[in-house]
DNA sequence: GGAGTTCCTTGATGTGTCTCAATGGTTAAG
DNA sequence: CTTAACCATTGAGACACATCAAGGAACTCC
């Protein structure tokens, strides 16, 4: 089971080959507690599960609407977003394999949700999800676990857009993504950028063109290397991290 | 015991009076669970509180030390804040009478916390609370609503320090202030202010010279009205809605 | 009462990032 | 092959906010 998962982690979230067969490594990873996963309550919980993909570009969670569903994706790169009456948009994460979208226990959406790439993801029933945790408190002190990560990447992220200076944030996304990737069994070394520089501005609160000098910045200082589109070799790694941190 | 929680939320937290006395309720709110509460469980987790008093600018929650309590504030105002390398400050949240602190479950702190106001809470030694959630996985449950309020409120920080212009952030901090209040059963108009200017820039991510210079224009716009050190009438609340939003 | 400290405010000036605008590359459609 | 759409990059100029500097108000401590 647990192979599985990672191979699938592992496939492509850009090209056009046929994405993998669903499987029930999402509902392993909701059980995945500290001990061992009774195959009973795996299969129940496989029972209410069901996969969605994706198109690019597509919307399908929408801040405000009846929070009914609970997502965890298992291929491909969701932003996660908030928008502002005129327009202006704060993007506040990206997910990727493995990650959870619309755990907050709270009444609606507080955020949308669009595919950057090609997205397949297994979707539970809200309702029906939290007629398990009853059953299985496990359940819950593993979502606490997800929610204090997020709690904390969140907190670092305010740091970022409170404290930091453009090229601080670019040097500190890129080693977020490095360690991600490396996280899921991917290198650190190669980056890949799914998004566009304008997604990555969002993210980072700057402009599309402020994002690009950057990174033009960050090359010519030899901290980077762009060669392919989507692709970001981290030429020294250490000298990255103090950039990153005001050094 | 809701009479006597509202009451210690309502005393002042900046003047000289002695603090008042300890009480159960914190225990009380981490019990609050939907369904009514037995005293049996509230006096096994009251067996385990203790009352700390802090005094004003004492730092009594380092960033990166061994996260071994969990806190409830009963008096005063903490700052929960993050620090760079070279000494810049992000305030991730100021918490009043009734919030937590610390409860994400991870080994460490995230944040460091200081006293703004002479400040009271109860303690919790995390081990042993961790012992009282497997006997009351309703107390988990509740845990993770507070988190997903929190992830929330963290999100909409992000937009805020991504997205707005100075002018929106005083608007939206000033309203939040006053939502807060009101819900702690507060009056909403009159906001009192327990933080230094500084100590707002930090939480908006601006130097204190905006904050001010934002302040003054916010009054001469008849916004609001600096009377008293310390307190901010909002005179038009409707309007400062419309600002905080960028209408 | 005087001295020191902290906090708030205001002015003058600087600058990092935004805005506006143009170009070329890449991909998709016809 | 042509056209359109999108994306990344770069330049010139503008502006919101930062920085530097100074003064006054409130408070604490002798």
């Amino acid at each position: 089971m647990k192979s599985a998962c990672a191979q699938q982690v592992q496939s492509l979230s850009s090209g056009k080959e046929p994405l993998p067969e669903p499987c029930a490594a999402c509902a392993a990873r909701v059980l995945s507690v500290c001990d061992a996963i009774d195959d009973c309550d795996l299969d129940r919980l496989a029972a209410i599960t069901s996969v969605q993909d994706i198109a690019r570009h597509q919307i399908f969670v929408t801040e405000g609407d009846p929070a009914d569903h609970l997502f965890n994706v298992t291929d491909g790169t969701v932003k996660v977003y908030k928008l502002l009456p005129d327009g202006r948009q704060q993007i506040t994460g990206f997910l990727l394999a493995g990650d959870f979208l619309g755990l907050s226990f709270l009444e609606r959406y507080g955020c949308s949700a669009e595919a950057v790439t090609r997205v397949r993801c297994c979707r539970f029933p809200r309702k029906q999800f939290a007629a398990l945790l009853t059953d299985f408190p496990g359940i819950e002190r593993r979502l606490l676990g997800i929610a204090s990560n997020e709690l904390a990447a969140a907190q670092d992220q305010m740091v970022l857009l409170g404290r930091k200076t453009a090229r601080e944030r670019v040097s500190t996304f890129l080693l977020m993504l490095s360690r991600r990737a490396a996280r899921s069994g991917g290198t650190t070394d190669p980056v890949i950028l799914p998004m566009t520089r304008t997604d990555i501005a969002d993210y980072l609160g700057l402009t599309v063109e402020t994002v690009s000098r950057t990174f033009t910045q960050l090359k010519k200082g030899g901290f980077i290397e762009l060669r392919e589109a989507g692709i970001v070799h981290l030429s020294n790694l250490s000298a990255l991290e103090d950039l990153s941190q005001g050094f």
